[in-house]
DNA sequence: CGTAGACCCTGCGCGC
DNA sequence: TGCGCGCAGGGTCTAC
């Protein structure tokens, strides 16, 4: 479900209503998720701690909690909860005494008398505590790139990453150690926009062609994250709300239709499993 | 090291 | 109507 415009509109919906709110109970309900969920770590990270920063790393959702009244750190030092949706992970705000829905793994209530459910049905999400200083040594956090929204992305990057890279250049652009949230919807876009064929060796791209697929890619998130994200079959932020960027689809599931730019057809191929969507007439 | 492929799951829409 | 199949927005692990 989730690229990052997805969970930068999570993010964004559910920080005001969850800043300066405490968490009063942890309910693990279904620890079954990529990792089992570890209801102890994320207790001590959470419990009676007021909520004082909602933000994205990747694809992550992070909540930092300050320290409880009158007692010190917790054992572990947790004070931090990571949180990714996978492809079908729905991160909600409901009433504290709605029912649990079919696939709610963990419930967060807060002292506002509401919760925040994680729900996942084909559960590749995953949820975790850790030490919010310690973020970037964490082994979920270790390995990945850089934010393509920062000015550290960019065509000189991209291209001192790809040198001697014969691995395609849609494949490359989802490669999280090179940069982060580009998923599979927004590597075809970016693509189609950058008029770069999705085949490509990434290592015989010229340095203009990488300043604009650095740029595209940035102006496609951006654009997605404006338009509250992508909608395919149930995303929404955090209050329910869905998203409408995939009404500016340019390629993304439109096999067979007609390009918006030249009189071209969309395509269908399959790299590493996954479908590409790309224009043969706008595209080299 | 870089690369390609399998795999982890459930649910949906489609064609028969 | 029921059933089997292909497909789905992610990430990790393995073998070569």
């Amino acid at each position: 479900m989730p690229e990052l415009p997805e969970v930068e509109t999570v993010c964004r919906s559910l920080r005001p209503h969850l800043d300066k709110r405490t968490v009063v109970r942890v309910d693990v309900r279904a620890p079954a998720l990529r990792e089992p969920l570890d209801g102890d770590a994320m207790r001590r990270a959470a419990l009676q701690r007021p909520i004082v920063a909602v933000a994205r790393r990747a694809k992550y959702l992070l909540m930092r909690f300050g320290p409880s009244a009158g007692r010190d750190a917790t054992p572990g030092g947790e004070d931090a909860l990571a949180l990714h949706l996978g492809m079908s992970g729905r991160l909600t705000l409901v009433d504290g005494d709605a029912p649990y829905a079919p696939h709610e793994h963990l419930a967060l209530h807060l002292d506002d008398g509401r919760r925040l459910r994680l729900v996942d049905p084909r559960r590749f999400g995953s949820a975790f505590a850790l030490r919010w200083t310690e973020q970037a040594q964490d082994r979920h956090f270790a390995h990945l790139g850089v934010e393509p929204l920062t000015d550290a992305f960019d065509g000189p990057y991209l291209a001192r990453r790809a040198a001697g890279r014969r691995t395609a250049v849609k494949t490359f652009l989802m490669d999280a150690r090179i940069v982060v949230g580009v998923g599979n919807i927004y590597a075809s876009e970016a693509l189609w926009r950058a008029g770069v064929h999705p085949t490509r060796a990434a290592g015989r791209i010229g340095q203009a062609r990488w300043q604009r697929l650095a740029d595209a890619v940035r102006a496609t998130l951006d654009q997605a994250i404006t338009e509250g994200g992508t909608t395919l079959n149930d995303f929404t932020d955090g209050e329910g709300n869905a998203g409408y960027f995939q009404v500016s689809l340019a390629v993304y599931g439109r096999e067979g239709a007609p390009c918006t730019c030249c009189d071209g057809t969309i395509r269908r191929i399959v790299q590493l499993n996954r479908s590409t969507f790309y224009c043969p007439g706008c595209q080299r």
